[in-house]
DNA sequence: TCGAAGATTGTCT
DNA sequence: GACAATCTTCGAG
């Protein structure tokens, strides 16, 4: 097991921090047992200036998570439907945080695919930030929590080198969409959706 | 295989 | 009252 990452390793520069997830395993524990995944796919969110942030709105009850405590949790609730996790980076006045997007599950898989409905082939357990919440059983319980203990931690995982990590725009935003603050790791299948919009053909 | 649209609720104007 | 850092289903080609 890695060692579980310290409240400093997130109180650095968001897009640092965003690469650095890269690779680091998230475990969330329930009363029906524990899940975890590898970090495959992140998006940085860096402050008031980045409209696409929502600390852009300011200050709020909703927000409040943002400007607290680096290496907290921020989860917050989108389209009437879904969870979505973000690890906080430097608040303090820097107000920012790295959605996790996409992970490559590790252990807990049949609790998973229970959470997720039974329908999903393991690919698609996790590849979304709605659907890995789902799957690891996050939601708002688990707001403004740290991450430095149970039931929800994130580890030292895999080392990814700066050339296996693609740089790309964020996805599903209509706000500073051209800035290039989305992470992956690359090749790698378990992303959510692929550089440029592109797909992978089926047919070869 | 791909594009379009609906679901559903908390939060802010 | 509008809209959102998404996911799923449906229908056309």
């Amino acid at each position: 097991m890695g060692r579980i990452l310290p409240r400093d390793f997130y109180n650095r520069e968001t897009e640092i921090v965003a690469q650095e997830m890269l690779g680091a395993i998230i475990e969330c524990t329930t009363p029906e047992g524990t899940a975890s995944a590898m970090i495959v796919e992140t998006e940085a969110y860096v402050g008031e200036h980045d409209l696409a942030c929502h600390a852009a709105a300011g200050r709020t009850k909703r927000t409040e998570p943002l400007y607290g405590r680096p290496g907290n949790s921020y989860v917050y609730f989108i389209y009437g439907v879904h969870w979505c996790f973000n690890a906080v980076t430097r608040g303090e006045g820097e107000p920012s945080a790295v959605l996790v997007r996409a992970a490559e599950p590790l252990s807990g898989q049949s609790l998973m695919r229970r959470r997720r409905g039974e329908r999903p082939r393991e690919i698609d357990l996790t590849n979304g930030p709605g659907k890995l919440c789902e799957a690891l059983g996050i939601d708002g319980a688990l707001n403004d929590v740290s991450l430095q203990r149970k039931p929800l931690v994130i580890r030292e995982g895999v080392k990814v080198s700066a050339r296996d990590i693609e740089t790309t725009p964020r996805i599903g935003i209509s706000r500073a969409v051209d800035w290039p603050l989305r992470y992956i790791i690359r090749g790698n299948p378990y992303v959510s959706r692929f550089p440029r919009a592109r797909v992978i053909r089926a047919r070869g």
